[in-house]
Order: C-alpha cells, then structure tokens, then sequence
RNA sequence: AGGGGAGUCGCCAAGUGGUAAGGCACCGGAUUUUGAUUCCGGUAUACGUAGGUUCGAUCCCUUCCUCCCCUGCCA
C-alpha cells in the first residue's frame, strides 16, 4: 500500500540525493490497516506539535520526518501545531524560530499552521461541559496536599474533600477562576476519575490551572489555561488529526487521551472515529546531550557560544555547522521507527551527510595546516593557469581555475621527512602530484629548531601537467599558490562530549564536555572560494565539507565551519 | 503481583507458525590525479532466558532475567 503511494522516501523536500527506502514499521502498518478498514475513509492527517519554549534539536527533526514523511507518503496533510498553554515557559521567539527550522527541513505548513491557544474558548466549554455532568470538580487543595493525597505508585490516592461538590457550586467557582478572583494555585479543575487507578494518571488528574499571566497570543485574556493531556488530545480531534505520534513517555496518558475524546464523541461535541495516539521510541545520540535543560545551561553558562553554536545538536547549530537538511532527512529515515530504545551514534549522522553531499557539494582545495614549498625550477614572478571541475560527478557544474607558481602550500601531514610504512605522499627525494597541477619532487628541507619543516625545495616536472596524458605516480595532495591563494578562519568542530553518554555517567555532564572540540586555524583557500556564501557546502577536497560561517562570514575576511571530515581509510 | 512498555548481527531495523530483509559499521577485492566516491563480494546454525504446544516457533503459551517510563497546578 505505502510503496504505491511512495513519493519521496527521505522526506518532502524533493531534493535530489541519496535515499534510503522506507522500512515497514509499525505505524506504516496501523496506517495501512486503517486504510484497509476504511476507518478515516483512507485520509491520513499527522501533526508535529511543539511547545514553543525552546529550540528545536536532532531528536525534534525525526518527529518532524516521521510525521510530514508518513503524511507525504500517503498523500495526507501534517500540521504543524503550537503547544501553547503554558504561558509562563512560551515565547514568540521559540515559534518564529520552529517554524523556520521546520521550513529549512524542507517541510509545507502555509495552510496548516495551528495554534493550541486557538481552542481555548471551545476547550473552556468543554470543561464546563464536564463540570456539568459531574465529571470534573474544582479543588481547593493546595499543591502539597494534592500531591500528598495521590497516592504512590504502590498505594492508592484518597479522595479530595472537595470531591462531591455540586456542578453548580463547581460552575460558579470555575467562573470564578476564570475572572480572576482566584489566586495562582489557590483552585485547579480536576476530572472526577478514579483516586485508586493503578494508573496515576487517572487519578483525578488537573486539567486547568489559574496562571495569572500573559499569553504571547491571547494576551490578558485568559488566566485559567488547559492542560497537556486535556488540550492535546481535544485539538487533536478538532483538527481531525488521524493518527497522533508521540513519544514512549505518553503511554501511560493514552487512557486519558482516549477516554476524554470518549466522552466529547459521546456527547456529539467532537467527531468520530477519534485520533489515534500512537507512541514511539526517543531518538537518542551519542556524544551530545538533548534535554532542553542543559542545551540551556550549555548556553547560559558560555560553554558554547548560543543555540546555534555549530558543535550543538540544534537544528539551528546543525544548519550553522554545514548540516544539510537533505542529510538530516536521510539520516530519520536510516534510523527508522519503533519502540524500542535506540541509541544512535553521532557517526551515522555524519555518514549521512556525506552521503547527501558527495554527489552535489562544489570542489575547492584549501590547505588547513600550510608548509611552504617552494619550487625552485620554476622561475619567480611567474604563473600557470590550471583547473578542475567544480564537481566530478557533475560536469554541468562547469570548471574552477587556480594558478601554479614558484611559491605554493601543502598540509603538513602530507609530508613526512622519515615516512612510515605504506605512505605515498611527499617524501625526501620522492615524487607527488600537485592535484590538478604537476608532479613535483622534494629536493631537501629547512627545518627549525624544533625539526619541524618550515620550507620544503622542490622541483617540478613541466611535462606531467594534469590532464596532459603523462606519467603519473601514486600519490597526489592537494595545494594552494601563495600568488592567488587567499588565506580564512577555518573552524574545525569535533564532538562536544569526550563520553558516549555524557547524560547518565556519573557526575556532572559538563565535565565530560571535550576541551578540542573546537579548533581554529588560518587556512589558504583556492581563490574560487573568495565568494563562498553561507548554506552552501563545499568539498575541500581530501579534507572534508565546509560552509562558510552564516553569522562571522563577510566577503573578504571569510570564516568556515567544518561539518565533518571526509572518510579516512589510510592506517599507517 | 502498582501500572505501562521494550528486548532480532557492533548500531539501527524488517519478518510474526514453514526454516533470519535492508541500512550503517566492519572485512576482502576492482576502479580512482580526493588513501574519498563508485563497484563487486563477505559478514546472525541465529531472534533476552528456561520450559511447553506443534510435523515445524524469532513468531503461540508459561517461567524467569534485563532495561525504560509513570507519584508536575510541565509538555
């Protein structure tokens, strides 16, 4: 069934690039046996509903490809829906900055935006609705109370002394609570259940507390707000949501969920069939941390320079870092769904990134570690035009042109004065070819005090000009020409924790956070780099993908990020 | 006996009564002016454990073990 309505597997972005094929999984198989049923009359409608109290992350972005990818699989809509009923936690800030995250996945919502603070004045009606059948109460119970009289996990709750109280008194003191003449904490609406559910979450639970606080959308207009479990599983309803995904945590509420729906598809207030809650398993990575606490404790404490710091796991600072959202997309669908617990190393990640990239990233060499050499057969003040494709795989993307001169630049690792085993790069009296240029033999070396080479003699062989059809030998390294070479800050991010799992280790995280996770150097760049824009990667060939930096980045004083390195396959 | 979940290759993840898909990683080999890419080939007598049912079990039943979630007027 899915596989005939298949469109694009990593996602709606519709972007070329490596796909993995979308796996059978348990909600693929819920939603085809509806569809089989006819239970939704074949319509299937998602939603990604966040609360906007903070940035979005990696975990956040397989929620995102599930449910638009499932909706865009089966021809159905997701909506993008804003959790918003906790005023005191909420700010516009956090939703200009989900949506924008949510765009740059390369995800639609233009007609399917929604607000949870929409249905307030129908999710007030309800309440009094359950009031009146006598099946909510307001309480009167302080916090401390209500927590002492719910019972543990072993042991049953006892009954609130405001339990059997009559749905007129109860009306009038909701009203009451609603005009404000009631104190934060002073009251709270609870649904009439069951004190004794083995199930905590069916004892009694809130579903509308008085917050005496501006709502960045409705304003003064509220100071009595709904509840997660009450809200989420109304809006779903009214928004005709098909099938609800959320995660494992929410098992145990799928009760309330549903019975709540019950009685509104009961009393002819909501639709029918209901929303169906379907949980699955967190997205867990090694090496980071993803609560939203201590992304904000990394931040405020200036362990890491804001939300979009490149070595944060943030959309934000996954896009600043180089991340494309087509490598993102790839790497939800590898991981697939289920409900068992998946702990993902940051490795896939990367993986999927230079999966995305190779086949359309531009080429451009850049030496990150310079040694000068200097060519001494060929004469000063001289240059030679060379070039390369911008992209091997893609000779529509046309050519690239750098000068071959007296003076140029190699990694230093590309040279090794007493090479070890199986290394075929430059040597003492040994050949190499200058990428895209000539064969070039080290004649001797300066060193200084320490030994290390300051500046390598070579000469150069004119007859071996790549592309010329000469001899060849076995190494080749890439360079840049001092003459037309332009020099940048070059970032170099490596993982921000030195554990696998900074989070359950003993101790504090923070002091399993990796002091080299970020390196700076001054790099020479190919001159085709000299306009090298932000969101745009590029293969610095042999090195890895870099973008240029969306913030510190300026024509003429161009900083890089380093997203990932590129796979290295040589063991000395 | 509090309730609810999960355990299939190093990491994910299909299969669910008929004799273990796939991806990533890894190991070979080919091509290569990126030690990259690409391409070929290899990689679970085995499905947490112990029993049972069956001609046959990862799949059904029972036992046990391990891990995760739930005692917010957060979501």
């Amino acid at each position: 069934m899915s596989s005939l309505t298949q469109v694009s597997p990593a996602g709606n972005g519709g972007k070329d690039g490596p796909k993995a094929t979308p796996a059978s999984n348990f909600i693929r198989q819920i939603i085809d046996a509806d569809n089989a049923s006819g239970k939704h009359a074949g319509k299937v409608v998602t939603r990604f509903p966040p609360e906007p109290n903070g940035y979005l992350h990696i975990g956040h972005a397989k929620s995102i490809c599930l449910n638009f990818g499932l909706a865009n699989d089966y021809g159905g809509v997701c909506h993008l829906r804003f959790d918003d009923t906790n005023p005191v936690k909420e700010d516009v800030e956090y939703e200009e900055s989900i949506k924008e995250m949510v765009e740059w996945l390369g995800f639609s919502f233009e007609k399917n935006l929604y607000y949870a603070s929409d249905y307030f004045d129908k999710l007030y009606e309800f309440a009094q609705y359950f009031i009146e059948r006598g099946l909510a109460y307001v309480d009167s119970q302080s916090a401390d109370e209500i927590r002492a009289n719910r019972g543990t996990l072993t042991e049953p709750g006892t009954n609130s002394p405001f339990r059997d109280r009559s749905a007129e008194e109860n009306l009038c003191l909701f009203d009451e609570m609603k005009r404000g003449l009631h104190a934060d904490g002073s009251q709270i609406l609870r649904l009439k259940l069951d004190m004794a559910s083995p199930n905590i979450n069916l004892r009694d639970p809130a579903i509308y507390r008085i917050r005496h606080t501006e709502h960045h959308r409705t304003g003064n207009t509220w100071c009595v707000y709904p509840m997660y479990d009450y809200t989420h599983s109304i809006s779903d309803a009214i928004e005709r949501i098909t099938h609800s995904l959320c995660t494992l945590e929410f098992e145990a509420h799928r009760p309330l969920y549903d019975w709540v729906l019950a009685q509104l598809v009961d009393a002819g207030k909501l639709p029918s069939p209901s929303p169906q809650q379907i949980e699955f398993s967190r997205l867990n990575l090694s090496y980071t941390v993803m609560s939203k606490r201590k992304l904000l404790e990394l931040v405020e404490t200036g362990l890491v320079n804001g939300w979009d710091d490149p070595r944060m796991m943030t959309l934000a600072g996954l896009r600043r870092r180089g991340f494309t959202p087509g490598s993102i997309r790839l790497f939800a669908e590898r991981v697939g769904v289920s409900k068992a617990h998946q702990w993902i190393d940051m490795a896939d990640l990367e993986r999927a990134l230079r999966d995305d990239l190779d086949a359309s990233a531009k080429r451009a060499m850049a030496v990150l570690d310079p040694v000068r050499v200097v060519i001494e057969n060929y004469p000063d003040g001289e240059f030679e035009e060379c070039s390369a494709k911008v992209n091997p795989h893609d000779d529509a993307a046309g050519v690239r042109s750098f000068k071959f001169a007296r003076e140029v630049f190699i990694e230093r690792e590309d040279f090794m004065e007493n090479p070890v085993k199986g290394f075929f790069r430059l040597v003492p009296g040994g050949e190499v070819r200058l990428r895209h240029g000539f064969i070039i033999k080290c004649e001797r070396i300066e060193k200084d005090a320490a030994g290390n080479a300051t500046t390598i003699f070579a000469s150069y062989d004119p007859a071996t000009k790549s592309g010329s059809g000469g001899r060849n030998v076995k190494g080749a390294i890439h360079w840049v020409a001092k003459i037309d070479g332009i020099q940048a800050e070059v970032r170099l991010y490596d993982r921000l924790f030195n554990v696998e799992n900074p989070d359950s280790g003993e101790g504090d995280y923070k002091t399993y956070l990796n002091p080299h996770s970020l390196k700076t150097v001054t790099a020479w760049l190919e001159p085709s780099l000299a306009n090298a824009k932000a969101d745009v990667s590029y293969q610095f060939e042999r090195n890895g993908y870099f973008t240029a930096d969306r913030v510190d980045s300026k024509p003429g004083a161009l900083v890089f990020n380093r997203a990932v390195t590129l796979k290295d396959g040589w063991k000395p």
